[in-house]
DNA sequence: GCCACATACTAACAAACGTTAGTATGTATG
DNA sequence: CATACATACTAACGTTTGTTAGTATGTGGC
């Protein structure tokens, strides 16, 4: 599923990889979909867990963004394969998955945003580059399903403390 | 194609869209995956032409990493369509365009990975942090494919003045 | 006016798709 | 031992897929 895509892996393929017939996928599942749709609220639901946690919490505003990048990188990096198909192919969803997909993305992109607006450490963007300012942020850090390798040399913890000092001090030297 | 991706859009689809029927695309095209491949490389020429002549001309390391964004984000901007079709579906691309498309997208890495290394104005990050800062960059500015409407209020300058400041300067305050 | 060419059409093809029906088999519960 | 259940199988279904063959139509060059 990661490589061809949901509408390019077949129930034969996913079965194959299984070692058993496509028919009998359906002993476990309704259909097709229920695979994407499991796969991606298993991810939402965790995103949203760590969101929750982090504003509930009583950590400084620029340690919640350290803890956000941290948690967000933490489930990347937890679920590579999984990870792939919460990414790229929510689009197939149909509804109403696709609509409470949506709403938890927003939810997750407001969180970030609040915890942004509560660090005073940082310049105060205009209204419309906060948009900006998280959608980048998120970008950079799932880009990570895309390169990352968990078994190469960089551990997960460096990661998080250079795309930290990359997303917070930018590229620029202090 | 947007949309349903290119497994997903039927060549029936496609002919839709022109108003024809799907055998009349055979007097224009091969097959379909030459739909794919002309859009995928139109974009990644335009991509390393504009590397190419930030490389060899004579501005000062931090102006050509501006005007690498600049140039990036104009070029997403005036393809909205296609670019969504070349960050996302060149995967489906069969050899030997496959591999072409790859070392192309390498190709420009490097030229950014170059661009930053010459700027010394930023931290010398390690080696392997540069692949990061390359891909956090890049994944940021690809981003503007997922939220940015050419009919909006926000004007293409602003968008590479934002970006630019996000990128380059972080989202602390200096 | 005629010929070549570009480009549209209808009809059909084999292959692959998601899914269902009907059936066999092993395992756990009474 | 018998019954129920979970889970595997084979076979087949109706659709949709990319593509080809054969044909009609209109346009520009001789």
């Amino acid at each position: 599923m990661k490589n061809k895509g949901y509408v390019g892996t077949s129930m034969r393929d996913i079965a194959s990889g299984m070692s058993i017939e496509a028919a009998s996928l359906y002993n476990h599942i309704k259909g097709k979909e229920d695979i994407l749709t499991d796969n991606c609220f298993e991810l939402a639901n965790q995103f949203i867990d760590s969101l929750n946690s982090i504003l509930k919490s009583d950590e400084k505003p620029l340690d919640k963004l350290h803890t956000f990048i941290s948690n967000h990188v933490n489930i990347l990096v937890g679920n590579m394969d999984a990870a792939h198909v919460f990414l790229y192919e929510w689009k197939h969803l149909s509804e109403p998955h696709y609509s409470k997909f949506l709403s938890m993305r927003d939810e997750y992109e407001r969180g970030l945003r609040k915890i942004l607006k509560d660090d005073e450490s940082h310049n105060n963007f205009e209204n419309s580059s906060y948009k900006m300012v998280v959608i980048s942020v998120l970008s950079s850090l799932n880009a990570i399903e895309q390169w990352y390798k968990p078994d190469g040399e960089i551990k997960v913890e460096e990661l998080c403390n250079i795309l930290s000092q990359i997303l917070i001090n930018g590229i620029k030297e202090l």
